[in-house]
Parts: structure tokens; sequence; C-alpha cells
DNA sequence: CCCATGATTGTTCGG
DNA sequence: CCGAACAATCATGGG
């Protein structure tokens, strides 16, 4: 008992590579402190829901994400790198091989879902950390990643000039 | 045959 | 501060 509370220094896999008293950047340190504080809130709000709305207006069943077949934006930012998964798809990925195997029943991803959320509640902070970690220095990635995009479209970006050589492949 | 949907939580940015 | 939206995955269904 009594370790998680105290753990709350602990609390920063996503963040502070350690060391590096340096500021780095005011803003993503503030940030930093929000994300985390925030996720605890949103589970709340998203669950309570919004009170307003009684009735029956679930903007459901519309178009709800249009990234994957909008070809639209998906061409220009085709290299666009997208959102980094979260810790918990990291999760999902090592549980989805074991609930397959446990489950080979199972064959939608809606049932491992389910699973694996209630499972997620269930585990610790710290087994969650790990995920969290991979999660957060993908993000970092993602960020760089996200530099040489703009970099790049900014230095070239000329693709329809050329035509022959990307013809046959 | 192909596209869209469904379910899970986390992260992220904008107003 | 709150909210809305998007991230992967894959089976299944609708047109």
């Amino acid at each position: 008992m009594a370790k998680k509370a105290s753990k709350s220094k602990n609390s920063r896999p996503s963040s502070a590579p350690s060391g590096s008293s340096k500021a780095v950047s005011t803003v993503s340190d503030r940030r930093m402190v929000l994300r985390i504080r925030s996720s605890e809130r949103m589970s709340r709000s998203r669950r309570l829901n919004v009170v307003s709305v009684d009735k029956e207006k679930k903007p459901k069943a519309v178009m709800k994400r249009k990234g994957r077949s909008n070809k639209k934006s998906a061409k220009l930012d085709a290299k666009m790198p997208k959102k980094p998964p979260t810790a918990f798809f990291y999760f999902l990925e090592d549980f989805r091989k074991d609930f397959q195997v446990q489950n080979p029943d199972v064959k939608s991803m809606r049932d491992i879902g389910k699973a694996c959320g209630e499972k997620w509640k269930t585990m610790t902070y710290e087994e969650k950390v790990k995920y969290y970690d991979i999660a957060t220095e993908k993000r970092a990635d993602f960020d760089r990643a996200m530099a040489e995009y703009m970099k790049r479209k900014e230095s070239g970006e000329d693709e329809d000039t050329e035509t022959d050589t990307e013809f046959d492949e």
C-alpha cells in the first residue's frame, strides 16, 4: 500500500528524459503537466457524457472519421506523419496476441477492445507506464518527422513536374 | 469487389 | 477547462 501515491514523482514517463535541466521549451513543459492531468479529466468527462441533449442526438452514423479514405488531403499529406498510436494501442498489440491465443474463436477487434479496455483499467500505473513510455517516444519521433515533413514540403514538393521516373515501377 | 463501420482508450489541439 | 476528433486493427456487411 502506499505506493502509488508517492509514485507521483515518478509519474513522468512521457517527458523528462532525465537530467537536462535546461529549459527545452516553456510551452512543452507546460503542456506536459497539462497532458497528464487532462487525461484524468478526460476519462471523467467522456464517461459522464454531455449534459445537454437528452434526446437522441448521437452524432454517429455519419461519416465519423474521414481520415481513412479521404484521399482529398490524404494524397497531399500522404507523407505527413499521422498521429502515433497511444499507449493503449501498444498494449493492444501485445494483448491481441495473447487474446487470440486464448480466444481463437474471437474474430473481430471489437471484442478484443472491450477486453483490453477492461484489463487496461485493472493494470497498475507502473505496468502502463511501460506503454506510456513507448508512446511518448513515438510522439517525439512523430514530432521530429513532422518537422522534417514540413521542411521537405517547403523544400521541394514538386512531384507533378517529374513524371517519367515514377511511371513504371 | 471495395469502402465504411464498429469498439477500446490516449493524445492532442483549439476556443 | 472542455470537447471533439483521430490513432490501429480486422472482421463483417452493404451497395
